[in-house]
RNA sequence: GCAGGGGUCGCCCAGCCUGGUCAAAGGCGCAGGGCUUAGGACCCUGUCUCUUUGGAGUUCGUGGGUUCAAAUCCCACCCCCUGCACCA
């Protein structure tokens, strides 16, 4: 088998290309289609799985380039945001997890990664590196419009975007709650934080129990447990605090608590309190005015929560578990009625066989029972009968309401640390600056535009509608990061979520704006590029507006399935409010992620691979067909090296039969020729809907198998230049350096194959296709009959039964009905009738659906012609006869459904 | 809690929208055979149960229903996964 060079194959055919200009598609000429990708943020090099998305917008170019388009697919990059500055600083910090990561993963040296501390530098190697890639994967980029989302120019566009947004009212400012570090200053996300722990916030109720001149705050998730409280939990051995609200209420927290709240709520700290203090005295439970004792507890923590706890023995293990170990487990009061429970949080944690506090699955009985009572408990008190999960949320809002309770929020996944080590906190911001996506009027105007668009995979649409009604304000700022400052606010930097919703439009004139300097880029600039205000200020600015109107709107958007709940809403709602109804985009395409040998990829497995390290390994077609061909459009599709070096085989094994001397023309060649044809039919629009999956099936995968057979089949040399001509076009898209390879080295073509069409259907045969299913049903039945025999036979006998049975078939797939079957064999095979009605009969369900029988003609021609085969393949002997000159019984028995074999 | 997705023959997964040709494609695994010094790779065959070509019986989360006919349509229930934002 040929071993096919992939190497020189990509090199030669991208210089060819680059030759042509095939990526340079010129404005104003023909139809157009313009079309892209999400770019990507360059803090990594890309690997397999960003190859995905990429490679079917890459594949959907160059089919619309081979249905007559003019076809735009730029690029940029994505460097808005905090993720490479963090990335710098931990470089510059020398950090050994990162560089360890740089080194192993991404092959590139400590010495170089030492010098990339300027987050500049990191945009500029990664960006260059995944720019790369994208060329040797084949890209049909025009790299003309690139831009990178902290240059001047796009800055003034983000500018003008938001002034617009502003003029129509979509932007608001408020108080916000965020995840914070004390000591990095500033919001952090899961990059700032050790380990790259996402933080998670979380709201709870803070219940204020009547204590001296005040109140003792104790936090809950489980509100409506209040009224079997028997106790509070102090820990002794911390320190608390006495505070004043706003409200000039007094209240005790624990010291850590009162710092982290201060950040949330007004707090004046009055004193410091010693946890002894509180021994032996009492608090008061605002829910029913019961006096309880405080208790000491050494498993209260000082910066979980509020320092202080509420305890409810009959529902919460720790707490029963807690009075346990003092001795006084018989306060226990059931206020909640679930399952079979005598007293809930005693028997859960004695099925759990748990002996003290310190006890580790503690923590797995409180989450068993919890769920429990939250899906099925039952209220005893307070309104009877009410399920739990609606008491919660009516005994939070009684509290709150009558001033007996308010909310905090707080980390769920506490403890995170931030890169400097302190504990992530929540602050309430003031000043945030929102986008307001919550806007009736604006959300229905959307809604609408997508329930007109393109969306496939179709579930998609559904996903996006129902972000949408959820969607409300959205904080479009923050302190830090790269990217385009806010316009009202110069102390803001527009978050990434918010500048990439419209920059699609920005590749129409991305080539031409550098000939602007940025302070020409005012209000007026771009009003007329993109809403034809005013005149232009030159014939430049005047080709912009000409090359926006000719290229927008946006036919086609590709993304990865997981932006469906955050940035494809965004992008679709502020195209609604910036661009006029004839410039709203038409298509979106999702898809799914790339998963190496069934694990996800990621840093900490170790199991990255990176997208030119597979490239070099399999080639470029191979990788690109191996990600877009394993698994339908949006399920996650597996990466293996089993199966990128079974596609190569027989990728190889396909080309082989490029220069073959042709043969005769066979019947075989018949059947093969029609079964192209057949698929042919469907190929078009398995493209359109990227049924790119049923494509790699139809004319990879099944073809081999055909040719396989076909070779089988075939007494003299293969005779497929012809299918191979109109395969080499089929496959383009999908393997274009090796498809523009054959098209001009072997098939001596001058041009570039993506200015062809791609094949249409021919008319074929479907007998012949049918006839040789029998051929391939026979070849088994006889391979079982020697297995049952297990003695090689002398001769071989296939009947071909009479030509009345044809008819009778016939007439069985017209009435498909057994009453009328009988009827009418009785009048036309009144001789037959036991031999119709056994037929009829063991037909059961296919009675139903069976389609009419082959000709008997072709059946003969087939079967005689493929005696040879079968003479060959099972070393005997083979005799193909009719029915009616066999003396043989068994004979009798054959239908054109199944001839009747006999072993000699 | 809210939203979305899903439960298929050892595993992964297609089919269900447009009911019948579905005992249910494909891949992996496993078994036998071929090829090889051997292993791997590759090729062929088998892989729900019974059955000497036919055929029969039980299957598609559970329980109902519609239909001549349901993995496919309808209803109820159980279980699992993902996301919930200021983060790219």
């Amino acid at each position: 088998m040929a071993s096919i060079n992939f190497k020189d194959i990509e090199q030669k055919v991208s210089r060819f290309w680059e030759d042509q200009k095939l990526n340079q598609p010129e404005t104003g000429k023909g139809e157009k289609k313009f079309i892209t990708a999400a770019f990507p943020y360059p803090n990594s090099p890309q690997h397999i799985g960003h190859g995905r998305t990429y490679t079917i917008t890459d594949i959907y170019a160059r089919y619309l380039r081979m249905k007559g388009y003019n076809v735009l697919f730029p690029m940029a990059f994505h460097v808005t945001g905090t993720p490479i500055l963090a990335m710098a600083d931990r470089i510059r910090e020398k950090d050994e997890e990162l560089l360890d990561i740089f080194e192993r993963i991404y092959h590139i040296s400590r010495k170089e990664s030492e010098k990339l501390t300027d987050p500049k530098d990191l945009v500029m190697y990664f960006s260059k590196e995944i720019e790369q890639g994208m060329n040797e994967i084949g890209l049909m980029i025009d790299w003309r419009r690139k831009f990178y989302s902290f240059d001047v120019h796009f800055n003034k566009f983000i500018e003008w975007q938001f002034r617009k947004l502003k003029e129509k009212g979509l932007i608001m400012q408020g108080e916000h709650y965020i995840p914070w570090s004390i000591k990095l200053n500033s919001a952090v996300g899961s990059h700032d934080t050790k380990g790259d722990v996402d933080p998670q916030m979380e709201q709870v109720v803070a219940i204020k129990f009547k204590f001296n001149d005040g109140y003792l705050v104790a936090s809950t998730y489980r509100p409506e447990t209040i009224f079997g409280l028997t106790n509070i939990w102090v820990n002794p051995n911390i320190k608390y605090v006495k505070a004043k609200n706003k409200e000039g209420e007094i209240l005790y927290f624990s010291k850590d608590a009162a710092e982290i709240l201060s950040n949330q709520i007004d707090l004046e700290i009055i004193s410091e309190v010693d946890g002894k203090e509180f021994e032996n005295k009492k608090a008061t439970n605002p829910a029913n005015g019961e006096e309880v004792p405080l208790f000491p507890a050494s498993f209260v923590k000082s910066d979980v929560g509020t320092g202080i706890v509420m305890s409810v023995p009959a529902h919460a293990p720790f707490d029963y578990v807690a009075l346990r170990d003092i001795g006084k487990e018989n306060l226990s009061v059931k206020i909640i009625e679930v399952g079979n429970y005598g007293m809930p949080a005693k028997d859960v944690v004695e099925k759990f066989g748990i002996k003290d506090q310190n006890d580790p699955k503690l923590e797995e009985a409180t989450k068993a029972l919890y769920r429990e009572e939250a899906h099925n408990g039952k209220m005893l008190v307070y309104k009877k009968g009410l399920p739990v999960s609606k008491a919660k949320e009516e005994v939070k809002e009684m509290l709150i309401g009558k001033n007996q309770a308010f909310t905090i929020w707080i980390i769920a996944n506490a403890p995170v640390y931030s890169r400097e080590g302190d504990q992530i906190i929540i602050k309430k911001v003031n000043t945030q600056w929102f986008i307001n996506y919550g806007d009736k009027e604006w959300k229905d105007k959307s809604k609408k535009l997508l329930s007109g668009m393109s969306v496939i995979p179709e579930d998609g649409r559904k996903e996006m509608m129902a972000t949408m009604d959820w969607l409300d304000k959205k904080a479009c700022t923050r302190a830090k990061g790269l990217g385009t400052k806010f316009p009202f606010d110069q102390s803001q930097v527009i978050e990434s979520l918010s500048d990439s919703t419209i920059y699609m439009s920005f590749y129409t004139i991305a080539d031409k704006i550098k000939e602007f300097k940025p302070e020409e880029l005012d209000e007026s600039f771009f009003d007329y590029i993109f809403m034809g205000k005013g005149k232009p200020k030159n014939k430049t600015h005047e080709e912009m507006r000409k090359s926006f109107l000719y290229w927008y709107p946006l036919d086609s958007r590709h993304s990865g399935w997981d932006l469906v709940k955050n940035h494809l809403p965004f992008f679709i709602m502020n195209h609604c409010a910036i661009f006029e109804d004839r410039m709203l985009p038409r298509q979106i395409v999702l898809n799914g992620f790339v998963l190496m040998e069934g694990k996800k990829m990621s840093k900490s497995f170790g199991n990255i691979l990176p997208l030119r390290d597979a490239i070099r390994e399999y080639g470029a077609d191979v990788v690109r067909f191996s990600v877009v061909a394993g698994a339908e459009l949006i399920e996650d599709t597996d990466f293996s090296v089993s199966v990128a070096s079974g596609v190569r085989e027989r990728l190889e094994y396909i080309l082989d039969f490029m220069e073959k001397e042709e043969g005769e023309e066979e019947i075989i060649d018949r059947w093969i020729n029609a079964k192209f044809n057949r698929k042919l039919e469907s190929l078009e629009s398995n493209y359109d809907k990227f049924e790119l999956r049923q494509i790699s099936l139809d004319f990879f995968y099944e073809f081999y198998n055909d040719l396989n057979w076909y070779v089988s089949r075939k007494r003299t040399n293969p005779r497929l230049n012809g299918i191979m001509r109109k395969w080499a076009r089929i496959m383009a898209p999908i393997m274009p350096f090796i498809a523009e390879h054959i098209w001009r080295e072997k098939f001596k073509n001058k041009g570039t194959i993506f200015s062809e069409r791609m094949p249409k259907p021919e008319k074929y045969d479907e007998d012949v296709v049918r006839a040789e299913e029998l051929v391939k049903s026979l070849n088994d039945d006889i391979e079982r009959l020697m297995g049952i025999v297990k003695k090689k036979p002398n001769k071989i006998y296939i009947y071909i039964p009479e030509q009345w049975k044809f008819e009778l078939f016939e007439d069985i797939s017209r009435i498909r009905e057994m009453k009328g079957i009988m009827k009418e064999a009785s009048a036309k095979y009144n001789d037959n009738m036991e031999f119709v009605s056994r037929v009829a009969k063991g037909l059961g369900n296919r009675l139903y659906t069976m389609e009419k029988p082959i000709p008997r003609k072709i059946m003969e021609d087939q079967l005689r012609d493929a005696k040879a085969f079968f003479s060959k393949r099972f070393g005997v002997e083979v005799i193909v006869e009719n029915e009616e000159n066999s003396s043989n019984e068994k004979a009798k028995g054959s239908t054109p459904i199944r001839p009747t074999i006999y072993l000699e």
